[in-house]
DNA sequence: ACAATATATGTAGGTACCTACATTGATGGC
DNA sequence: GCCATCAATGTAGGTACCTACATATATTGT
């Protein structure tokens, strides 16, 4: 079995989906492995969280689902995780008792500097990365809008009317 | 809480992982309503698998998941689910018992017939998306590339030891 | 005032992958 | 010939998301 082509690559487009999340599986992966190379018990999920909550402060599920572009219902798991860690707690609103925004605890800023220098690593990884690449980043930007402009559905279903 | 910035644009390499990831979640599952809106009962997961043995007859388990990049783990399972289906069955090879080589069923070539404009439908909508980022898909052969050529764990460990 | 509706959050269960480990069968050295 | 090792596949359990649905609280119309 003699190094085999990657057919996902030969595809071109029908492989599309398939290729992102191979990427991304793969530096989801190697980030969990700097986290324990260093013996850190950290979930690379809850990146996108506390990076909010520094820039910001204590935040609603909510906001930071729109300012991330995931679902409520991830913030909300990854918050309970984070709350069982005791890396944050939940505050009450006094004027909207439906809000309950979180926020760091002591022992969660404390991992936020623990992990700066690690984070900075993956940053400038990813920089290296992208700059290999030949600048990526700004057609992920391009793509983001090019489905905004129009979803994958729609443009597959008048692909598959007049075909 | 009107239109808010996303932030993991805005963040550029740090959020990479968290964009390809968003971006695979997406083309995976608006393909999923693609095949729900015609009523095909049909898993994302199975197309890499049911591609390969279209173009190449039937395959081991290994096989497919070096052609596709995937560990045999995620083969095995899908194979699995198809088997259960009865749209896959297993061969025996006759020099190696351990290989059980996957074919397609009458019910699965069957399928595939049923599915061919659907995929082309998504091909042809990709390769749009593809054209209107600018040419994504070389760039993320390139990522891949480098990748390869050194791993985010390597890069992200050099840039922590000397900051 | 209060029902209808909208918003914030949570739970159950699903998806497409993964690592770690187990099992079975082939193969090479002696 | 047979034991050690390697190769092919499978199982258990985990990850970072998701949709569908449920609950609790606020807001709006009359």
């Amino acid at each position: 079995m003699s190094e085999q082509p990657d057919y996902s690559r030969l595809a071109g487009g029908a492989a599309l989906g398939a290729r992102l999340r191979r990427l991304s599986e793969r530096i989801d992966r190697e980030s969990a492995q700097l986290y324990a190379a260093f013996g850190i018990e950290f979930e690379q999920r809850w990146f996108g969280i506390l990076n909010q909550i520094m820039r910001n402060g204590p935040m609603t599920v909510g906001d930071i689902a729109s300012a991330l572009r995931l679902t409520h219902v991830s913030i909300s798991q990854a918050r309970r995780s984070l709350e069982a860690k005791g890396f944050v707690h939940s505050l009450t609103d006094g004027k909207d008792a439906r809000r309950r925004p979180i926020a760091l605890t002591p022992k969660g800023e404390a991992l936020t500097r623990e992990l700066a220098g690690l984070w900075q690593a993956l940053s400038d990884s990813a920089a290296e990365l992208n700059a290999e690449a030949g600048d990526l980043i700004p057609l992920l930007d391009r793509l983001d809008d090019a489905l905004a402009e129009r979803s994958l559905l729609d443009r597959a279903l008048a692909h598959a009317a007049r075909p």
